[in-house]
DNA sequence: CCCGCATTATGAAACGATTCAATCCGCCCG
DNA sequence: CGGGCGGATTGAATCGTTTCATAATGCGGG
């Protein structure tokens, strides 16, 4: 209601040296600051954000655009975001795309005139909205992908090597002694699904065989019918290992395999993807490819301030991070034969 | 880059024109209109959300402070919100307060100055931001807790009926046959938690003993030492059923008894609440309390815009959902005598 | 005793959009 | 032929800050 006219009023100052108490506190006389500190108490005044950030043409907010706050995984790389924002006492907003394109176009057009200090995302598809980043980057909002965007020519992005993630999970069930292995995962046009199944392809054999269970998103639900379809599989050519595009995925195959009385790691093997705490708190501790989580977000917020402050001396950067496996007991030495699958429901 | 007034220059109209374009497009003449669409397009111009705001006094976005975003819970109430803006082209933000007070307050403090169009909130605790609070809504800006808070006098409120959770909890486990039973979650500072534990004592007779197994917070770890807990009582004597103070505890409930090799729900019975999407896809799909989650993040909005254009003239009101049992096999009938527990770890 | 400097305080000019009273213009009707 | 009407356009005022050149004040030194 009270605007810094009416704090000055108040005080008996004019409005610039409200301003300064405000901004510069130490370049006004301490009686005067007190008595306008007393005025702003007694009026109850507050800044008002956007004639602040009007003026200043720059915001203290950094946007975070997640593609699917279900998962915790984005959680997980929030609280580095967090982490590093903290520190500047910048304030991080959070906006869910929900793997929705659309949606996520309306999102970055409401940025786009929102002009925050910078944007985090993951897009939902790579070309998808290329040029509204480009524009954003254009208007100088530092625009940072949390994305495996090799393929993409400009722009800073941080990013784990998903091929990697998918080679060390093979060679890690091949040492486990599994010949037939399950990926399950999907859609395809996620490149991080794409690259997570070839990673894995790339370090198989010709004696060992890779069976592909498409799933048309990564969560428990779909989890559950991959893990269905695995139950369902003759004894004999089932695979006995099944790497999945994610933790949620591995968590429904778990579920599911249990209930149908398959023993998790000695009937089928899982692997998960993300490592996220509901994977090692799981009936049967999952093994996973760990992503640092926090330290995505940690970094991917520090070189977009990095980008914001050196304005257009920036040089852009892609940080790519390993991932690591994570042994847990859902990988673990079988007890019988890997051919002796026993009967399932 | 681009203001207003350079699209005016361009178009060879006045400013007035082009905001007329933008925000009244049909009392601008066809060909006066398409000059200035092109001139906006050939320059790139997107409005300032700032300078409108600062106009217009009221923004288009409203705030959602969750007191736990790892808590899929308010994932689920999240859509409901989203939903709701949907129909009016508003923009959700979210933010996380992690049950931290002082980080509540910055947020708090930081949509004073913003002044979002509404804001949603899980306060972290009942006293704690009261008056800050009440300075947002004397600002105009409507507050609508998710909260039982029947003891707050003033402000909108939606919440559901946690004693009644409890108390279905009680009679749901005693039908069953439990006579022994347990309720594990905290802290008790928490309303919420209080009221379930609240609930469920309040239907328990003299003869059926109730065992409070505190937790520090609610989440999959603190289930685990409560399942731990349970798990090392002597069998004569330990609960034959646990009621958690939400789902994340009774996964981990389960989880730890079912790696010690305790049976659910034969050895004992887990009941969960909030009946998150996890719950139905446990090992043992968990029974559940569920709340209505996606209802109450749109109640909540709903509500939130009556008082946002009602003004001055809005009725506060509290709206209480009713919860519902949600029966699965973690608490289904069980087959041994519930006193004959088995030997375990 | 006066000048100049340091320290404070001032107030007008932005920032970019919206709004609204005023103006303009063409046309119809008397 | 002129008054009036209505639709289209204008441009100045406004929102609340911050900034910056300028002014005022006080004080010490030459």
């Amino acid at each position: 209601m009270s605007s810094i006219k009416e704090v000055a009023r108040v005080a008996g100052v004019s409005v610039g040296t409200v301003s300064n108490v405000l901004n510069r506190p130490d370049m006004v006389a301490p009686e005067t600051r007190d008595r306008v500190l007393a005025a702003i108490a007694q009026l109850g005044y507050v800044r008002n954000g956007s004639a602040r950030q009007l003026r200043a043409g720059r915001s203290r907010t950094i946007a975070v655009v997640a593609l699917d706050l279900a998962n915790p995984f984005f959680i997980d790389v929030l609280s580095g975001v967090e982490a590093a924002a903290q520190r500047d006492k910048l304030t991080v907003m959070v906006f869910n795309s929900s793997k929705d394109a659309d949606r996520e176009a309306r999102l970055l057009e409401m940025l786009e005139e929102q002009r925050p200090l910078g944007v985090l995302i993951t897009p939902v598809n790579d070309r998808g909205q290329r040029e509204r980043l480009d524009r954003l980057v254009s208007r100088g909002i530092p625009v940072v992908l949390f994305d495996n965007s090799s393929r993409l020519s400009h722009g800073c992005a941080v990013a784990v090597d998903d091929v990697l993630g998918g080679r060390l999970a093979g060679l890690h069930l091949r040492e486990r002694g599994h010949r037939r292995i399950a990926f399950a995962g999907g859609p395809f046009t996620v490149r991080q699904v794409e690259d997570r199944r070839d990673g894995l392809a790339g370090v198989l054999t010709a004696d060992e065989t890779l069976t592909v269970i498409p799933l048309p998103d990564l969560n428990v639900a779909t989890g559950r019918t991959a893990g269905q379809k695995i139950a369902e599989m003759p004894p004999a050519t089932r695979p006995t290992a099944v790497f999945c595009g994610n933790d949620l995925v591995a968590l429904g195959v778990l579920q599911e395999l249990t209930q149908r009385g398959l023993r998790v790691p000695d009937d089928v093997a899982i692997l998960g993807y993300d490592d996220i705490d509901f994977a090692a708190a799981a009936a049967v501790p999952l093994s996973s490819i760990r992503q640092p989580r926090e330290q995505l977000g940690h970094t991917a917020t520090v070189m977009m301030l990095e980008e914001a402050n050196q304005g257009s001396r920036h040089q852009h950067r892609h940080v790519i991070f390993q991932p690591e496996l994570v042994e847990r007991t859902s990988t673990a030495a079988m007890r019988t034969e890997p051919k002796a699958a026993e009967a399932a429901t």
